[in-house]
DNA sequence: TACTATACGGAACGATGGTTCCGTTTGTCA
DNA sequence: TGACAAACGGAACCATCGTTCCGTATAGTA
């Protein structure tokens, strides 16, 4: 369901002559709005009030907007920032020696980024801000750095040849954005582990036995403490 | 993040002297009210304005809540109404004489359930409600009546032993509530496919080859037309 | 130190959505 | 049919949150 984010021109807040000199307080505060915009969104995602982000960063909400033209602005930025590494990383392991083995690690390494940055896990879903092209652009980068690693690692005939991309990208979007207290990290794990269990051929528990024995988590059934 | 919902004493509007006489315009706007939820909750989960459904029953907002204090607690009798018979399904399957296939037929009908009312996927994550304790009961029946389930079927050899009813609670909260249009039907059935299959000893692939060989689904990557 | 462009803060605005209130309508019963 | 309790509708209220505006403060410069 869209909330009330309207979508504008997007980009680093006008930037008219995009080396143009900024004050060095305007610096300063700038730095202090992506430090707490970071830290509020990892924890919350996307459903931080921009007034929340301005009081951590020490800042009015005006000096916010100066920054970035909009919220979803803000929120593309960090977004962008880092899903270039996860680029970057399946294209690596897309050519590793052993693409198997490749690929199970940054499935991993998938799920441990949704977990410690809650807006990534929102962005796969539908949270209410109209991600524009930049990011859809980028996110298609991701899908498709991901495919190619997929082939491979079936190619290699490691990973069943009748999972699709979408069955991945899928289950990977159920398993980050479930409520963190029902899944927990260890809990999470252990999904991954099964998840991967269902796309490898032959070998079962990609986890330790220890761990994929360890004792279950409890079992969250609905209200929580306000 | 919770929304403005706050709550209050529950339960169906005061219900002075449980059985008290409905007038015939009102037991008819309550039927109306009740339908009208049915139908948008089904569809648009916990996210759907009090005016809405007022709208569609024909009713003004103040006939919704003379029936129902807030709007958690129609949401809640909406979602218990919904959860008795899976409770009873699963009884119903620890019961059988094979629990493994019982096991995933019900799985498969309990993935059908919460994409055929969205609200039911909304209550297994943080939806912004505070459910109170009679869908905490409901919720922790259905959770033990699953156990059980999961216990037969482990027993019967079916089921991988290490797999806890946490794990499939936490699988089955994430395939359910991720973006209808990341995870379509299909998609969906797929996932879900894939999830058995790495609860299951032996054979895989309990979808029919035909359809866990059908075409990839579209990929989505992020933006969405407006 | 004085001047000014730049940047700041935060009150105010507008939209959304849950909830309440009260004047009006209507079903029921005698 | 008349009277009245029950129920109705929807305007109004309040809280939240994204965004704008403008009077004030200050970094940079001469």
């Amino acid at each position: 369901m869209s909330t009330g984010i309207t979508e504008r021109e997007q980009g680093e807040a006008g930037s008219p002559g995009s080396d143009r000199h900024l004050r060095a307080d305007a610096q300063r505060n700038r730095a202090r709005i992506l430090e707490a915009a970071t830290t509020l969104m990892a924890v919350h995602g996307i459903d931080v009030p921009i007034d929340e982000i301005a009081q951590l960063a020490q800042v009015g909400v005006g000096t916010v907007y100066r920054n970035f033209p909009t919220k979803a602005a803000l929120f593309e930025g960090l977004l962008m920032a880092r899903l270039e590494p996860l680029v970057s990383a399946a294209r690596a392991a897309a050519d590793a020696d052993e693409p198997g083995e490749a690929f199970v690690d940054f499935v991993r390494n998938l799920s441990d980024e949704f977990a410690n940055f809650k807006a990534l896990a929102d962005a796969m879903v539908d949270s209410g801000v109209d991600l524009d092209a930049a990011k859809s652009q980028i996110s298609g980068e991701l899908i498709s750095a991901v495919s190619r690693l997929l082939e491979r690692a079936q190619e290699c005939g490691r990973i069943r040849p009748d999972v699709t991309i979408g069955d991945v990208s899928a289950m990977m979007a159920g398993i980050s954005h479930t409520d963190p207290i029902l899944m927990d990290p260890s809990q999470r794990k252990r999904c991954v582990a099964l998840v991967c269990d269902s796309l490898l051929i032959g070998a079962r528990s990609v986890l330790p036995r220890s761990e994929i024995l360890q004792s279950p988590a409890p079992v969250r059934t609905g209200s929580r403490p306000s």
